[in-house]
Formats: structure tokens, sequence, C-alpha cells
RNA sequence: GGCCCCAUCGUCUAGAGGCCUAGGACAUCGGAUUUUCAGUCCGAGUACUGGGGUUCGAAUCCCCAUGGGGUCACCA
């Protein structure tokens, strides 16, 4: 018989999801769909207050947008309830009197001051700090009076320092390291509370944990937890630790300790710059309240769960040397622990951003509707009731803008479509270049306002060959009209092809923002 | 510093002894298409960290060096 694979992932609250957790997330999620197992959240909160729930908001916000659901955990419950290690401290207070009980732990009662004294002196020494075991020198009754005079104690791990303890993780392989040179690790507190080694240990063993997929900074952790199984009777779980992400142009972990410094990375500025142009809009703050280091940052700027993901995948893990697209369900279909790369890879937005324009040219017009629609209407750009017009126009526009949408939110830089005639304002620059500093810009632009008055029917198509003929009657260069044209109507230098713009605005207000521009020169 | 991990184009990666004068993708740079931007198409350059082995043969196996990183709490 062989025991369903069960893999967890255990985010503590802190406020947001971070896009390198979400991808160790997703690994361990992926591993659990590949082979028809089980997906685990639980929540580590051992040492948080009040505003858990707040904090953790977020974070199911990120698996839910992403649709990797879970089997067991918050919400949904599940046989090994409770899922919030704060809620758990009966499990670790049973595990610890156990060890206690064989000698496989043992009460310290040396202060922290003479704790710091041996690790200063080992130091000094230039030798490894391995903790000093005083206390098991005791005597029953000499830890009696101890303990009845309430002096203070922490429970340590007695390690085994005369062995060895090797894992075969299952993406690193082999890896052994030599007891002797550990120190016991304190598992409960003085104040009674454990500590988060010993509580991952009796939680991954109590909810039949088979594979602890997680990522590479906790490897050294890892012989102290083996170690702990194996004194509490655990079978071991299958280790698989996998590189962490570093930050574009950097071989450091991607940390959101270091977003200032990331904000001014070249392959990053663009990303803050985009949520600053974006967010404020959408009534969201700007970077500084959402960065690319958090998921959420993607969600509201429009990106597509799909290609998150196909990002997400590809960073460690590939399926062969040339399939770079891949829908969730191919991933899941081929994910394997073993095709996990070793080494750490960096976050490359550019890519990211090549795999989210695959996705987003793959959706169907109807889809981009309804996905733009949400950010027209934060952004005050259409009134709360999207009535057919509206809606006609939507549709329009996004035709237009046909594979310049990369995210929804995108939608957003073509705003000339959906202010009033009198309210949209002129970029500038390209007005002054393309109607000021053009000395037939004026009576090119009345002579084609002229025509477009009566030219029937006003689509795409006959605009595009009354302005072709025009040109040729007039014996200009087409880009003399042309520029001068789509700034007068649009107020941009920028943006979807000239006789979609026309065609989209309609006669009416084509020619009112021609005249417009007129009266501006 | 101790322990541990890692090492192929700028980046993500393919490569499990001969198929490698090292493949794909992103980015970059050319060129084509074009009313702008984007896109699309075509093309180019760019990598096995170094040194020793093993072998008829090494990017692939072993050793050493170097470099990078992680971790060393009564944090998670």
């Amino acid at each position: 018989m062989t025991t369903p694979v069960r893999t967890r992932f255990a985010p503590s609250p802190t406020g947001y999801m971070h896009i390198g957790g979400m991808r160790t997330a997703l690994f361990a999620w992926l591993w659990a769909r590949h082979t028809g197992g089980v997906f685990i959240l639980r929540i580590d909160d051992t040492d948080q207050e009040r505003n858990v729930e707040a904090a953790l908001g977020p974070i199911f916000r990120a698996f839910e947008w992403l649709g990797l659901n879970w089997d067991e955990g918050p919400k949904v419950g599940g046989p090994y309830e409770p899922y919030y290690q704060s809620q758990r401290t009966p499990l670790y207070q049973a595990a610890v009197d156990k060890l206690l009980a064989e000698g496989k732990a043992f009460k310290d009662f040396d202060a922290p001051e003479v704790i710091a004294e041996d690790r200063k002196q080992a130091e000094a020494a230039k030798k490894t700090y391995v903790n000093i075991r005083r206390s098991l020198e005791l005597s029953d009754a000499e830890k009696k009076q101890l303990e009845a005079d309430g002096k203070p104690f922490v429970v340590r791990f007695l390690i085994p320092r005369d062995q060895k303890i090797a894992i075969d993780d299952a993406v690193r392989g082999h890896v052994e390291w030599d007891c002797s040179l550990m120190p016991d690790p304190v598992i409960m507190r003085s104040n009674g509370s454990f500590l988060y080694n010993f509580a991952t240990v009796v939680d991954d063993s109590q909810m039949q944990i088979t594979h602890v997929i997680r990522a590479e900074e906790h490897l050294a952790n890892t012989p102290v937890q083996a170690l702990i199984h194996m004194a509490l009777g655990n079978p071991l779980p299958v280790f698989a630790h996998i590189p962490f992400i570093t930050a574009p142009g950097s071989t450091k972990k991607l940390s959101k300790r270091d977003v200032e410094k990331l904000r001014n990375s070249p392959q990053l500025k663009k990303m803050f710059d985009r949520a600053d142009e974006v967010f404020p809009q959408l009534g969201l703050g700007d970077s500084k309240t959402l960065n690319p280091v958090m998921v959420e940052y993607y969600e509201r700027l429009g990106y597509l769960p799909s290609g998150i993901l196909n990002a997400l995948s590809r960073l460690g893990w590939s399926l062969d040397g040339t399939t770079e697209f891949l829908s969730l369900e191919d991933v899941i279909q081929n994910f394997t622990l073993e095709r996990i790369v070793k080494a750490p890879a960096g976050f490359d937005p550019e890519k990211l951003q090549s795999y989210q324009q695959y996705w987003m040219n793959q959706l169907p017009l109807g889809d981009k509707v309804t996905g733009c629609l949400p950010f027209l209407t934060q952004a005050r750009l259409v009134s709360g009731e999207v009535d057919d017009s509206t809606r006609e126009i939507v549709v329009k526009v996004i035709s237009a803008v046909a594979d310049r949408l990369r995210v929804f939110s995108d939608i957003l830089d073509y705003k000339e479509f959906f202010v009033d005639d009198e309210a949209m304002t002129f970029d500038e620059k390209p007005f002054q270049q393309r109607l000021r500093d053009a000395p037939e810009a004026v009576g090119l632009l009345k002579s084609v306002r002229e025509q477009l008055t009566t030219v029937t029917p006003f689509d795409a198509a006959t605009l595009d060959k009354l302005v072709h003929d025009f040109v040729e009657t007039s014996g200009i260069k087409i880009g003399q009209i042309v520029h001068a044209l789509r700034v007068a109507v649009t107020g941009k230098s920028v943006g979807v092809g000239l006789f979609d713009a026309l065609a989209i605005l309609g006669r009416e207000r084509s020619l009112r923002r021609i005249d417009r521009a007129l009266e501006r020169f």
C-alpha cells in the first residue's frame, strides 16, 4: 500500500503574501496535486498577538486569487484540527513531557547570561559553540529543589552527540551533519511556550505530512528536526528543500526587508513606477503600499493567475529544454521533485512580463472586457452601472488596443476614450511638436475636418481610405496628417491605430476634439 | 569564522560520458512590416568558474581551489 502524499505550507500571519513564499507554496501544492494527494495550510502564529485574522487576509486572498485551494486548514477544517499553531499547545506539551520522561530532553536551569558567557568563551577559543550540559549533572533532589524555588528553566532537546544524522533530500540528495557540533536546541521557553523547530515537528507528524517541501534556508534546521522526529518515534517525512528566489540582478534572497533597495534596481524600477502610476488612479495608494514582492501587487494591477503561475513554476523548475508556456494543468501533470533545479533562481520581471503577455493574448475578447471593466469602474472612468453602450465602447477600445494589453490595468492608458471631450487633456510635448511646430498642420487639419463631416460610414476602413486619398491628392506625406490628427483627437502621440481611434469616438466627438485642438493653437 | 548548499549565455533553463563546433526562452542588437506605440516575422552576438584526475572520449564522474549563498536565538 502506498500512503497518499500530504504536503503543507505554513505561513506566519505577516499581513501580506510574499511572492517567493507563494512559489514555495505552489511547489508543495503541485506535488500534492500531481500525486493526487492532499495539500494543507497551517498557520504558524506561535508568537503573534491579536490581529491574526487581519494579517491572514492577504494570504488567503493570494491563494484564492491564484486558484490554489487547500484541502485542510483554516476555513475548510480537516481531520487534524486545529490548523493554527497557537491552538495546538497541548500537543506540544505532551510531546515535551514524553521526551522529558524518556530522558531525551532535559530542563536547563542555566540563566541566559551564563549561556551567553559560554558562547563568548567558545568564540574566543575559536571553537564551535556547543552548550554545556551543567543541569544534566544535577541530582534529582537538586532539580526538585530548583523547581520548588521557582528557578526558571528551558527545556532542551538532548542531541545524541556521538552520532551523525543524514537525510536524503528529494532535491539535494544525501546531506549529512555531525551531531557533535550541534548545540542542544531549546524546545520550550522558560515561559512555557514552544519553539518553531519543535512545533513544526510535532505538527508535521500529527498531520501525517509525507513531504516537507520548503525553502532552502530551512535546510540548516533539518538535522534538528529529523533528530526530534526520531526521538519521538516518528517516521521521517521526505524533505525537499527548494532553492529560494533571488532579487533581480542579485544573488541574494529576495526579501521584503530590502524593498527600498529593490526600488532602485534597474530591473524592478519599472514595476515600482507602474505602481505609482496606476495605484493612485485606483485609490490603492502607491508603490509604498503595494510592491512587487507582494502577490497582491500583481492582482491589483490586473495580472492573470495563469501568467503568474506560469512564471512561478518555471522559476527553478522546467519540463524540458524548450517548453515555456504551461497551464496550471500542464504543470500539475508534469511536476516532479527531481526536476527542481538546485541553484537559486533570480526573479526576472521581464520574463514574467512575457508569460503574462502570452496568457493575456490567449484570452478571448469577452474575457478581456470582463477583466478590464472593474479597473475602469474603480478609476471612475465608467460609472457604476455598465450599460450596453458603455460596454460597447469598452469592447471597441479593447479590440483596438489588441495585444498592447498586457495586464488589465493597461486599459487605463487609454482613458482618452472614456473622458468627456472637454475634459480630455493634450500632452504638451506632442502637441507642440505635431501641431504648433508643424507649419502645415492647421491647414491640413482643417481640410480633413471638412471631409470628416460628411464621410460615411464613419468606420476605420472608410476613414483609412479617406485619409490616404487625401494624402494622395494633396501630395503630402501621410505622417504629416496622421500625427497631427492623432494628437488632436486623443491628446497623445501613441495609442491605438488612428482610424480605430476615430471610429471609436465617432463623428461628433472626433470633430469636437479637432475643434478644441484648433482653438488651442 | 563553524556547519551546510550551490556553480552552463546578462537572466530563466536543456544537458544524467560520445547526438554539444552546447539547444530553447526572456532581454539586447540589427533588418523587414507599419500612421504612432506595441506586436509580428527574419537574423546576430553572448555561457560550460579554474586546476588536477578517471576515460579512447567530460559541461556531464571524482578531488582540490575559487566564487556565490544559506544558517548559526528562550525568531519563524
